[in-house]
DNA sequence: AAAGAGGTTAGACAACGTCCAAATCAGGAG
DNA sequence: CTCCTGATTTGGACGTTGTCTAACCTCTTT
C-alpha cells in the first residue's frame, strides 16, 4: 500500500517525505471525513513524533495540489474530504456524520442564478436524520 | 422602528429586554450575513456597554426561536442571516461576500438521496467570483 | 566537508466560542 | 413603595482550532 501512496504524491507533485506519507495513507482511503486534529491523532498511531503544525501543512498542501478538498460544514473545524470527484453532501443532525451523495444522484438546474457572476462550483448540503424505523 | 422589533420578538416568544432589541435592531435589519462577534461591534455603536456573552446568547436563543439561521459556510466564524424564508447562497471568493439566491432560481430534484434518512432541510452553496468585464 | 533547499518541529500566539459565578434588573405580591 | 423571585446580563477565565516563527534536520550538490 505504501508505494501506491509514493506514487499518487508523485504524480501530485509532492515530495513524499515520510511524514507526508503517513498522512496519506490515512486521509487518503478513509470514508470519514476528519478534522485536522482527527487525522494528527489518527496519524500518530503509526508516527508517534508528526507535529500538529506538519499535519495541517501537509493537508493545506494537498489541498492545493488537488488531492483533497476541504469542507466548510460544521461550526466548530474544518473537514478534509479525499474524495474529489464533484458530489454532494448529507449531514446526520443525530450523529454528525457526514454521508457523500454521488453527483447523479441530485439534478440542479440553475434557471438565473446571480447575474454577472460566474459559477465555478456548487454543491448540495443536505440536513436530516436516520428515519425512525415503522413500528 | 423599535417597537416594530419589540412586536417581532414578542411574537416569537422572546422577553424584549434592552439588550435583545439592540441586537435584533442591528441583525433581523441587514442584508450582510454577519458573524457574531462582527454584531456585537455593531450593536456597540449604539449600546456600548454591551457584553460579548449576551450577544452570543441572544442570537443563539433567536436561532432557537426561529428568527435567524446559523450558517457554516467559512472556515473561520458562523454567520447569522435574517432571511429564515429558504433560499440558496452564492458565496464570492473573491470578496468573501455571500449572495442570497431565490428559492425559486434554482430547481433541485432528489431522485434518489439516502435510502433511509429523511431530508429535514437542504440549500444550494455555489462559490464563484465577479465575472470579469468583456474587453 | 560545506552550503543550500526543502521539510519538520515545538511552542507561542490569535481568533472564536463557551462557561460560570456574581451582579443586576424587572415585575408581581404585599 | 418595598421586597422577593426568577430571568438576564456581565466580565473574565477557559478550551479548541488554527497560524506563525525561528531553530533544526536531511538530503543533495559541489
Amino acid at each position: 500500500m505504501k508505494p501506491d501512496v509514493v506514487r499518487i504524491l508523485e504524480e501530485h507533485g509532492i515530495q513524499p517525505s515520510a511524514q507526508r506519507v503517513a498522512v496519506a495513507e490515512y486521509v487518503l482511503h478513509t470514508t470519514e471525513h476528519p478534522s485536522a486534529d482527527r487525522v494528527w491523532a489518527s496519524v500518530q498511531e503509526n508516527f508517534p513524533m508528526i507535529s500538529r503544525a506538519t499535519v495541517y501543512n501537509t493537508l493545506h498542501l494537498f489541498v492545493g495540489k488537488g488531492l483533497l478538498r476541504e469542507l466548510h460544514l460544521a461550526p466548530d473545524s474544518v473537514l478534509f474530504d479525499p474524495n474529489t470527484d464533484r458530489h454532494h453532501h448529507f449531514i446526520d443532525e443525530g450523529t454528525g456524520r457526514i454521508y457523500d451523495i454521488p453527483w447523479d444522484h441530485i439534478e440542479v438546474s440553475q434557471a438565473s442564478p446571480l447575474p454577472g457572476f460566474q459559477v465555478d462550483d456548487y454543491q448540495v448540503v443536505m440536513r436530516g436524520r436516520r428515519r425512525p424505523t415503522r413500528r
